[in-house]
DNA sequence: CGTTAGCACTCTCCTTGACGGAGTGCTAAC
DNA sequence: GTTAGCACTCCGTCAAGGAGAGTGCTAACG
């Protein structure tokens, strides 16, 4: 949730105190429900002090007001997405994830603490469970990747393997064709002495000393180099997500194996955070993008929430779910924050070497 | 498919000549429509010397002998499991994936030529490209893991980064927790004399020389030992899959969401591999279990075909294809088949060294 | 003046029933 | 052995009708 907007704002808050209640209502109970909510069921399930007809005439003015919106002429009520925002911005409040829920998720991460490679993964699975949605994860990236350590290994005469630690201790292998025949000894020498030369430094400062060299050691500067500014962009489309299930049992997805489809083509190429990230730099707390605010069309059906998660400055990555606009915003809202701190501690222990 | 098989076997072939051209048309149509065959269509679509009349005699003894099936009273045939492994088996022939789609994944495959990590991903997704359905892929795990190498890193005085490299290149990082405060240039000493002295050997063998060994050298073969090992059952879990929209498109799944839920469960899990493979060790072509054949209660309504690639007795992955028993058996085959050659020539030649 | 009760109207969803299409098995003729 | 004809069965679809839920409007109430 977007905190740096005032909680009183003038546009707003035509509303009345009453209108808030309803509205927070229609939305709680079509969240829950998924069926249009009508002044009846309202007054049925919850204890509002009026009558189903006081309801409507509320209910007309939040519809001219914008916030809800009628589907058939004669079926309830269903938030629109600025009905939504309102709800979220101004109808939360603060949630955060059940004590309980955080236990189980520390217990879950200290079951992998010494296992990088699976931290993405554990964070994908536990954030889709504890949000009941689609969770996305992107692997955490080096603003300006420093090298801290790498090394070469012979595979064939004149092919071999480079293998490269950055100072987040994310490690990438390439594989390589030697300009000239090189073995394994040799390699090990090279590698010792370029690694006491460059390690610390970031690709551009690499670069300069790879002017300086010649020969297979100009050669191995140069493919560090490519290899360390290569993170960006191969990184960033490491995207794990979790989940599918949860989404695919909501009622807007059972029209039928195109709407699956849709979202599976959505996931798959991950080209949709791409598109929210330029978005997304400017806060550093949850965001929340509700149906319409999406940038991309396909998103339009949706909303998401999303963090980075990280530490600031040095490396960062994204973290977030993906539901129908119809979410639970409180529990997507806090399980996401509970998550972004948490992986942002996991790395803080390991960068702070 | 399994050609240990010989094509003129004599339980199955009470088959005539006219039966068997009768079999195959009805799989051949059913594949490719969804819907139940009756007799006319068939002479309606396919040249067949006959009348309806007297496909419907044979199409009886067909039935009579458990090659179809009648789903209603009145409602075309449908092959039985039976029918399609008699399809696969006697009427499919040699089948080979056409020249041009060759072409094309050859193609593919050289554009991430030096990117070791992304040939599982490619496979994947071009594997479920060719065939039309799921594509799985498991990475390809040395039978007994030797070390090529391995590196200690620093990250703070009691904790440090394992980094190892396999003789088949496959690299794993974990952290470790020194007993005692260590610092990099100390670990590097440690890390290439015991190098120098455990490169090659399984992880029995380091085992070995850890005895021998005390202090910090001691412990750090320790953890090359667990990690070396662990590559087994670690490796083993990380499975690619790809092409779930190919499938979802399929009128099976279709029922709504349940059954798509079923999928993605038995994908995630990749518990239905695990299943799989003791029967698979047997025979090194490509594999078909059809139906009530596979292992596992929850596959009996899928076909798979599956093939093991890499290279005999040293490093050994699986891939192959997964649909509904209703699925296009030759292009599966020859699709899992070019793959698995594909990537056992890869494996071999990073292999060689 | 805000709130409530009553009423006529609308629209969806589900059930029901009828009908055409497709396929079968049987029998009789070629 | 093969084919034509026929009665029968069953599925899928489509239209009709009723139940349920909700709305907007009007009029009465405190």
């Amino acid at each position: 949730m977007d905190q740096s907007e005032p909680p009183n704002q003038t546009a707003d808050l035509a509303l009345s105190e009453r209108q808030q209640a309803i509205l927070r209502l229609i939305v709680q109970e079509y969240v829950a429900s998924g069926r249009a909510v009508g002044s009846k069921t309202l007054t049925e399930r919850h204890r509002v002090g009026y009558s189903p007809a006081t309801i409507r005439h509320e209910m007309a003015d939040l519809e001219a007001a914008g916030f809800v919106q009628h589907l058939h002429t004669s079926g309830g009520r269903v938030p629109t997405d600025r009905g939504y925002r309102y709800f979220v911005h101004h109808l939360l409040g603060e949630v955060e994830l059940p004590f309980p829920e955080q236990i189980m998720i520390r217990h879950q991460f200290r079951q992998v603490e010494l296992q990088l490679e699976q931290w993405m993964e554990l964070a994908a699975t536990v954030l889709a469970e504890a949000a009941g949605t689609v969770s996305v994860v992107t692997a955490p990236r080096p603003t300006t990747p420093r090298l801290r350590h790498f090394e070469l290994i012979a595979l064939q005469p004149r092919l071999g393997l480079l293998i490269l630690v950055t100072a987040d201790s994310a490690v990438r292998q390439v594989m390589v064709r030697w300009p000239e025949e090189a073995e394994q000894a040799a390699l090990s020498r090279l590698a010792d002495a370029l690694v006491a030369e460059v390690a610390g430094l970031s690709a551009e400062e690499v670069a300069a000393r790879a002017e300086g060299a010649s020969g297979l050691a100009r050669f191995v500067l140069d493919q560090v180099v490519i290899a360390l500014s290569g993170l960006d962009a191969a990184e960033r489309t490491e995207i794990r997500h979790s989940g599918i299930e949860n989404i695919l049992a909501q009622p807007e997805f059972s029209g039928g194996p195109a709407e699956t489809q849709g979202l599976l083509a959505l996931l798959r190429g991950g080209a949709f955070l791409g598109a929210l990230l330029p978005q997304m730099e400017a806060g550093p707390d949850v965001q929340v993008f509700i149906g319409d605010e999406n940038p991309a069309d396909e998103l339009r059906r949706f909303g998401v929430v999303v963090s980075t998660y990280g530490i600031d400055g040095e490396v960062t990555g994204v973290l977030g779910v993906l539901g129908p606009t119809r979410m639970a915003y409180g529990r997507s809202i806090s399980s996401v924050r509970y998550m972004a701190r948490l992986m942002s501690d996991l790395m803080a222990n390991l960068y702070s070497a």
